[in-house]
RNA sequence: GGGCGCGUAGCUCAGUCGGUUAGAGCGCACGGUUCACAUCCGUGAGGUCGAGGGUUCGAGCCCCCCCGCGCCCACCA
């Protein structure tokens, strides 16, 4: 047979980059704009420019990719923007790290403009690889609106929302405790601090009244903050210690003094009911040295040594200091005692250090005005979480947010506006850098040296890559985008914030769909890391297995919001179904060019046929409602069992007994088959687009060819990137009867096989059989061939009739869909066996028609919907059939 | 301290609107080599759906409680 230069085993190397290319150059990418019909778009979260693939890039352009080859197919306007994020932190942590392995420098040693000058060459090194890597697994997004959020543009629409939002007074910058990053040596957000539990100590000691042997006794897990407390509080009603209310106490070592003050968020059972206030360094203390209008004392330098505040211990490292302070403090005679105690460390989320609360000078965005709108947006319905459960996560963080530290003491990333005149201190805040000082017209100004929280800038993606704040087309076009798809980690970071600033700056929300994924996790469940070592490279895996394999691993594998065990079997299974795909195409391609007349109306064609396209028509439905419930993964695996399991297993082997007939009923089999094909790709295609594409193409020129080729409605397209997804038919035009038809052959066959198989008959071997088959003679009389073929029976010793047969003896009797068949075996039978199988199967015939028979005698009969209970009796009425033929079978034996 | 998710075959996971005999892949067992595919085909074994209670004619699915695992949020030193 010609293989068409179809291989035997699918090559997905030789496919993926060349079919990737032609895409792209056909220009299929970019949004064909469609009068009336509503833009599909969805804002690709931005890699960070300098990272790697890992499984988590892979899982949302599986997802998104998904949404927008089927919208593509659809035929609504499809643009999916991809960009880079220029991730402040990250990105300058590998080029500090890179220039001190190369040159041996620090970043402050060769000086900010010549190391932004560096990171610019990195971006430009590395920064193509990612989306490199992002092309490899089929990302069909419009490279031509590519976006990097330092760009030109996106910086300018950045500085236009900070003014905005500084004008409007929802920018303010000010003194006040935030997390300080000692590693990094600049503020983070709250996001990026994460708690572990660690195990640590609580240290007990005396807090000793001035002139007095009183002391308060005080328990801290941070010894080294004493040095910056400026109070003790107690409970204003703690008899312990209420008399002590109004004195002043001796700060150990420093023997600065101190007041004694009363506050009712001391908690009187913790500890000892007396609470040391450093408000420099602790949260709750902040607050409570707020509403007590006391000192703050800062203790640390920026890399948590401590400074001058800190009398003796200047200089030293915070945990150094720790030890020397509670070494002294002992020697002074001031400790209690230690114990164990399991306490929340807070540690930078990047670079995992433990992070000190610092009072510092920040930038902030006020928060509260623009949540509440954000709030309003879901819950009015414009915006809908997918899964839906987050709806109540995002509620809680957004009623209950706090002001957002914007400023970052970092040198890579979108630099401040603000300017400050060397000659009065004023600020100037601007959109452009100003020649002169808004206050006093002075010259002297310097900008401000912070940069912005990377999400600030990534939180204007949806608008700011579409022209904003210039009134572009394609904002005009293509905002509000459509769904936003990414990881429930960043709901917080990155969604919120979006959704935010979009109402904010645009007045809309910035999306109505927020789809999210789950992490994606090794094959045991554990979390992915390097020190592991169980980090799945999906760029290995797409060498191994191909990119198909990958996407519909991931796809199919998982339900939206839950966690992923990528199983590296599974993977391989789906790559064996892209071979499957490819091996029926070539089947499907060599009958099509081998057909020489022109097919009869399906309806008028073989059995066989008729039901393939009843159930491609109804799986065709099944996808189509699942797709609308954002059910991917169940929409994939019903196409690939679809597929597998009924086209390839069953129709395909019958329809090989078809093309051996010759015409017309070929040319009838080989038009199924095409037809079934194609609506098989098109609907895989967004799951495992190379394959698929590849297929059709040669699916599509076979029949071009052939005079009698199958042709699609509508025509074939010039690609499968474009071609139309199929449209569900109404559940009433299916072919009833061909689907029940054809379910009898299947019980029939498989009952036939299930019995040769036990019986160690020769599966080559053509077997006689006498099949008593009642009402449905005339369809198996009519599927004679399609019985033998499948059933390896012997077609010059088959006896099929409506009443009864006369079976040589010794043959095997079977009873399946009602129907009795009688096997001839090659050698002498068991019949003892056979009786004991009979038995078994009467058995259960029986005991189903009790139950059935309760079952309809019960309060059911009368609840449950009539369409249900006429399941059930129908059921009955099968079973008693089945009763009845086994019985027969049984005396038959009984009587040999 | 609050909130959420998960627990289904040896393993990894599906299970839609609650419908009465719970599915897939891998693995396992038995058998199969011309004619799309050994990355294949046929057959089979394997399940008290974490435990208990409830609602219902009917529960893997809904409600309550418990156990185990995981995650998120939160200012008890």
């Amino acid at each position: 047979m010609p293989d068409f230069n179809m291989p035997k085993t699918y090559d997905f190397h030789q496919v993926e980059q060349r079919l990737y290319q032609q895409w792209n150059d056909a220009g299929y990418f970019r949004p064909r704009l469609a009068p009336g019909k509503q833009p599909f778009v969805i804002s690709m979260p931005p890699p960070n420019v300098t990272g790697e693939l890992h499984l988590g890039h892979a899982m949302f352009v599986a997802v998104e990719d998904l949404l927008i080859r089927y919208h593509r197919m659809l035929g609504d306007p499809t643009l999916w923007v991809p960009g880079s994020d220029h991730a402040g932190i990250a990105t300058q942590l590998q080029v500090e790290k890179d220039l001190l392995r190369t040159e041996e420098q620090t970043r402050e040693e060769i000086g900010r403009e010549a190391f932004v000058e560096r990171t610019w060459a990195w971006k430009a090194k590395y920064g193509g690889m990612i989306t490199r890597q992002l092309r490899r697994l089929g990302a069909s997004c419009d490279w031509e609106r590519e976006r990097f959020t330092l760009d030109e543009g996106l910086s300018r629409a950045v500085r236009e929302a900070f003014v905005r939002l500084y004008e409007k007074g929802l920018i303010y910058r000010g003194t006040y405790l935030i997390n300080w990053s000692p590693g990094l040596k600049t503020a983070v957000s709250d996001l990026e601090v994460e708690y572990s539990e660690e195990q640590g100590k609580l240290y007990y000691f005396k807090y000793m009244i001035a002139g007095s042997d009183e002391f308060i006794p005080v328990a801290t897990t941070r010894p080294e903050t004493i040095l910056g407390d400026t109070a003790v509080a107690v409970h204003p009603d703690d008899e312990r210690y209420r008399h002590l209310i109004g004195r002043t106490c001796l700060v150990p070592i420093l023997k600065r003094t101190i007041p004694v003050i009363h506050d009712t968020y001391v908690d009187r059972e913790f500890g000892t009911g007396a609470l040391k206030i450093t408000p420099g360094h602790d949260p709750t203390d902040y607050e409570i040295g707020q509403r007590h209008g006391l000192q703050i004392i800062n203790l640390l330098n920026t890399d948590a040594s401590l400074n001058e505040n800190a009398g003796p211990y200047v200089g030293l490292d915070r945990y150094a200091c720790r030890e020397r302070l509670w070494a002294d403090m002992q020697r002074a005679g001031l400790v209690i005692k230690t114990e164990p105690y399991l306490m929340q460390v807070p540690r930078s989320q990047r670079g995992g250090e433990v992070v000190e609360p610092m009072v510092s000078t920040q930038w902030f965005v006020r928060m509260q005005p623009l949540a509440e709108p954000a709030l309003q947006a879901v819950r009015r319905g414009e915006i809908r979480i997918v899964p839906e459960r987050f709806t109540k996560v995002y509620f809680n963080w957004l009623e209950n947010i706090r002001d957002w530290c914007v400023s970052r003491q970092l040198w890579w990333g979108h630099r401040i506006p603000a300017w400050y005149c060397d000659d009065c201190e004023a600020m100037t805040v601007a959109r452009a850098e100003p020649s002169q000082c808004s206050q006093c017209g002075s010259a002297r100004l310097r900008q401000d040296p912070d940069v912005l929280d990377t999400w600030f800038s990534s939180g204007l993606w949806p608008f700011s890559t579409l022209g904003w704040p210039e009134n572009t087309p394609d904002l005009r076009t293509f905002y509000p985008t459509s769904v936003m798809e990414t990881g429930y980690d960043i709901l917080f970071f990155w969604v919120a914030r979006m959704i935010m600033l979009g109402l904010e700056f645009t007045g809309k929300p910035p999306f109505h769909t927020v789809y999210l994924h789950g992490m994606i996790r090794d094959g045991q469940g554990r979390k992915m890391s390097k020190t592991l070592g169980n980090v799945i490279d999906p760029l290995q895996v797409m060498d191994e297995f191909g990119a198909d394999a990958l996407r519909l691993t991931l796809l199919t594998g998982s339900t939206p919001g839950n966690d992923v065990n990528l199983s590296l079997d599974r993977v391989e299974g789906n790559r064996n179904f892209a071979n499957k795909l490819w091996n029926a195409t070539r089947l499907v391609v060599g009958s099509v060019a081998r057909a020489t007349a022109s097919p009869v109306a399906p309806s008028e064609r073989s059995l066989a046929d008729r039901w393939i396209l009843a159930r491609t028509q109804q799986m065709v439905g099944e996808v189509n409602r699942l797709f609308s419930l954002h059910q991917y993964g169940e929409a994939g695996r019903q196409v690939y069992e679809f597929f597998w399991g009924e086209f390839a297993d069953w129709y395909l082997e019958l329809a090989k007994l078809e093309l051996e007939q010759g015409e017309p009923a070929a040319s009838d089999a080989a038009h199924t088959m095409a037809a079934v094909l194609d609506t098989c790709l098109r609907l895989l295609h967004p799951f495992t687009p190379f394959v698929t594409e590849e297929a059709w193409g040669r699916l599509r020129e076979a029949c071009q060819v052939s005079q009698h080729g199958y042709r699609p409605q509508g025509g074939w397209e010039q690609a499968l990137i474009v071609a139309a997804w199929p449209a569900a038919v109404p559940e009433g035009a299916l072919d009833q009867p061909a689907l029940a038809s054809f379910q009898v052959m299947q019980q029939l066959i498989s009952a036939i096989r299930n019995v040769r198989a036990e019986r160690g008959i020769d599966p080559k071997a053509r077997i006689p059989a006498w099949i008593a088959a009642g009402e449905h003679a005339t369809l198996l009389a009519g599927q004679r061939q399609a019985l033998t073929a499948l059933a390896r029976l012997d077609p010059d010793r088959l006896q099929i009739s409506s009443g009864g047969v006369q079976p040589a003896a010794g043959a095997i009797p079977i009873v399946a869909a009602n129907i009795e068949v009688f096997l001839a075996a090659a050698q002498p039978v068991d019949q003892a066996a056979e009786r004991l199988r009979l038995e078994r199967e009467l058995a259960e015939a029986m005991a189903q028609v009790a139950r059935l028979r309760a079952l309809l005698d019960s309060p059911f009969a009368d609840r449950a919907p009539a369409r249900v209970v006429e399941k059930e009796r129908l059921s009955l009425a099968f079973q008693q059939e089945a009763v009845r033929k086994l019985e027969d079978q049984l005396a038959l034996l009984r009587g040999q």
